[in-house]
DNA sequence: CGACAACTTGAGACGCTTCAAAAAGGGTGG
DNA sequence: CCACCCTTTTTGAAGCGTCTCAAGTTGTCG
């Protein structure tokens, strides 16, 4: 893996990692810092498809030589490793189990999206939240140490919430105020901490618990 | 390839390839017939995830050994290629090249949920079912030979686009009454004909087009 | 202290949902 | 070939969840 490695590169928080349309991005592995990919419609509504946390494969869904169909930004200051495209071919061809895990992360990395889109097409703004909180909540969890203390770091701001939930600013403001004096969950300096995690997951309608599968290093 | 396969299963229209939380689904290819991947919430909401036509891969999302993430049902009579679950593993063992395709094919699967997320997430009613209407029909399309002419086979009623749109029966079958009032579209007889694409287009801000990738063959 | 980003809150409008019911197909058995 | 059942499509009407518009407040950084 390492002697595929091109470089490194690091941007501050808010940074463009990739540009929508952009094409012949090259491959990446996220190592520190918070991103997100998203696409926009041309009149500016932008959906955020997933959160990318440490360990994060980038850039398999665009086909070789096309154009990236999907933009990708920092949430936090981040440093990625950087693959040339091609890489992922040679990468299969020298080490069929490195290929056989970018699959597993790829194959993951949908069934993430897929429960997105779950929210989004069939649940209230209540239970949309409510899920997107715990789920993101265990993701960070499970990358640091110290987990439940002094809750998790938590980089969003209400507008990616809104971005990654297809909702407005507005509403989701007022339903995020409305699950925190219920007394759910609490943000502040940014961390999020669960408060009620049964009566979250009961909101969301998740049964699926289990700390997140063992996943590969790539 | 061929010497993993296990064996071939065929179902009816509607039947039931994989049951949502079935544990130790096999891995499955489609080779004839329409699919679609769904999940649902404990009151019954349900969400379409993606539709399958023949060539898609079907299971990798689910982690091994463990319950299936998604359902999997069939909107035609289909006909299906079964591996065993550890196949996946062999084939990037013995084959780096069809563990590329694999990769490629479960990477072009997610950009195909994250094109519906950003439909469900930020386009309107209108907008959505012309995204989809001419999305699904180049797919079809690219499937056929004779495409154009009498319109593509279109096997879905509205209830499974309604809940591949996150959308209500009611308010789909509105919809679609209106764009072909409009003369956008013409659904009959299984068939599916796009009677202003140009239009449709602009109503779905898509501006990609291009023939479908090129996709290989596993 | 000024400027800018993020968060809050209120109010009215509208798109979509739900409820209800009827019409149109499609298959099956008598 | 008709009577019947069940699925799919269609239409109307009312309600509400979420959106948009419009400020105001709070926090942060130079």
């Amino acid at each position: 893996m390492q002697s595929l490695k091109r470089r490194e590169r690091s941007l501050d928080a808010g940074g463009a990692l990739i540009h929508e349309g952009q094409t012949d991005a090259p491959l990446y592995t996220l190592q520190q810092g918070w991103a997100f990919r998203y696409k926009t419609l041309s009149d500016g509504r932008r959906q955020i498809l997933n959160f990318l946390l440490p360990g994060d494969f980038i850039g398999v869904q665009q086909k070789m030589g096309d154009a990236a169909a999907h933009g990708v930004e920092t949430l936090t200051a981040a440093r990625f490793c950087v693959f040339q495209r091609d890489a992922l071919w040679e990468l299969h061809r020298r080490s069929p189990l490195m290929g056989f895990n970018v699959t597993w992360l790829t194959a993951h990395e949908e069934s993430m999206v897929d429960d997105t889109l779950l929210s989004v097409g069939r649940r209230s703004a209540e239970e949309r939240i409510a899920s997107m909180l715990i789920l993101l909540f265990k993701r960070a969890a499970a990358l640091q140490a110290d987990a439940g203390a002094g809750g998790v770091a938590f980089p969003l701001t209400q507008q990616h919430i809104a971005d990654g939930l297809g909702l407005s600013l507005v509403h989701t403001n007022k339903t995020l105020r409305k699950l925190e004096r219920r007394g759910l969950h609490h943000i502040a300096d940014g961390r999020l901490h669960l408060r009620d995690v049964k009566a979250l997951a009961r909101l969301a309608d998740l049964w699926g618990d289990g700390r997140p599968p063992q996943r590969p290093l790539v």
